[in-house]
DNA sequence: GATTCGTGGCA
DNA sequence: TTGCCAAGAAT
């Protein structure tokens, strides 16, 4: 169970406090921000959700054409509730952190079975939810409702850190509090969802990460940043750390149209979907290899040819994937194999499978090529 | 509390 | 090319 952090920051929070800090900010946003976006010009707390959900650490321009999907396919929280889990899996292919979508869906059948299929309005409900944290729960609180909560995302950690000078990586605790209580005091009374989409506003599209533009930013003239000439410091890198590299083996097993698919456990790297089945590789003698891909495909029919394609890297946030892949023709295809986590799919089908992007890429090469299409 | 989760765009 | 990181949450 999540812990529900119950905010009563106390004197602190009147020295913070400035209504003249969300009066800029809302007053920009009604006149500069943005008013366009697909999930804005609704209440619909299903709609926000979404969004919101989608959002997370991902950017704008990433995510349109998965809510304008997404939408279309599950209209409301009742039909998506109602999905099969693949079909979620497969409509979030490509968009990254697949435990999002996971949670998504165990969060629709939440709010159906618990709350009559109506997002609840409290912050502390909502954040009781799979899915949802402090800074969505607020978000969509906010946006739905006009519920007075806080938000604290990387946009607002941006503007904050430059505006009141704030050192200190904002990852770190103690840094990430101190902007909390900041965000709580500086709650406007009224218009709290102009004053949060102006927040994310102008952390997107003014107070950037590199060439912000200072010259039209309604809060420079408070800006501390801008003042001591450190907008470029500001905020404090992340703390940079060696990643490790890895490697991989992928087999691209097929037999006319199909190919052989592997359900990946929940956990982990691309957790809940399919990808291609590995082999450690090796730096292996052909025998070796040759022995190795015996074992390995032994299970499903006695290989007609073996190629070894181009290698290619993959980088996450936090390490490399080295891939080899290897495409292997089946001479023929022994039935009765029963090993749940295996699953033959039609190669028609994989455009529209719930696989990792980099495998997705190479398999629709590989029968683009191949010219394995019906 | 530090790690672990994708992917694509951009400098 | 390489590094950085974006509307964070869960463990």
């Amino acid at each position: 169970m999540k812990r529900v952090v119950i905010d009563s920051s106390s004197e602190a929070a009147g020295q913070l406090a400035d209504p003249s800090f969300s009066a800029a900010v809302i007053g920009w946003q009604k006149q500069h921000g943005r008013h366009a976006l697909p999930w804005q010009q609704t209440r619909d707390a299903y709609r926000v959700w979404l969004s919101e959900i989608m959002l997370q650490q991902t950017q704008v321009a990433a995510v349109i054409p998965y809510y304008q999907r997404f939408l279309s396919s599950f209209p409301d929280v009742q039909a998506l509730a109602a999905a099969p889990s693949e079909e979620v899996m497969a409509h979030w292919s490509g968009l990254g952190y697949y435990t999002r979508a996971r949670n998504l869906h165990r969060c629709a059948q939440r709010v159906v079975a618990e709350h009559g299929g109506i997002f609840p309005r409290d912050p502390l409900l909502l954040q009781d939810l799979p899915g949802i944290g402090r800074s969505t729960a607020a978000a969509i609180a906010a946006f739905s409702y006009g519920v007075q909560a806080a938000i604290l995302d990387g946009n607002v950690k941006r503007v904050f850190a430059r505006v009141f000078g704030i050192d200190g990586y904002p990852g770190a605790k103690p840094v990430e509090d101190a902007m909390w209580r900041r965000a709580v005091a500086l709650l406007p009374e009224q218009g709290v969802e102009s004053y949060t989409q102006g927040l994310m506003d102008l952390g997107a599209t003014l107070c950037t990460r590199s060439k912000p533009s200072c010259q039209t930013c309604p809060l420079a003239q408070r800006c501390v940043a801008l003042a001591t000439d450190r907008v470029g410091q500001l905020p404090v890198r992340k703390p940079k750390k060696a990643i490790p590299e890895k490697h991989t083996g992928m087999l691209v097993i097929f037999d006319r149209h199909q190919v052989l698919l592997e359900q990946r456990p929940d956990s982990g790297i691309w957790g809940g979907l399919l990808s291609l089945p590995e082999m450690a590789p090796g730096i292996l003698s052909k025998a070796d290899f040759d022995a190795a891909l015996n074992r390995a495909t032994a299970a499903f029919g006695p290989v007609a040819s073996c190629e070894p394609l181009q290698p290619f890297t993959h980088v996450f946030t936090h390490f490399k994937l080295q891939i080899s892949p290897f495409q292997i023709a089946l001479e023929r295809r022994l039935d009765g194999v029963a090993q749940t986590n295996y699953v033959w799919y039609p190669v028609e089908k994989l455009a529209s499978a719930p696989l990792p992007a980099p495998v997705k890429k190479l398999l629709l090469a590989v029968f683009r090529e191949a010219d394995l299409f019906a």
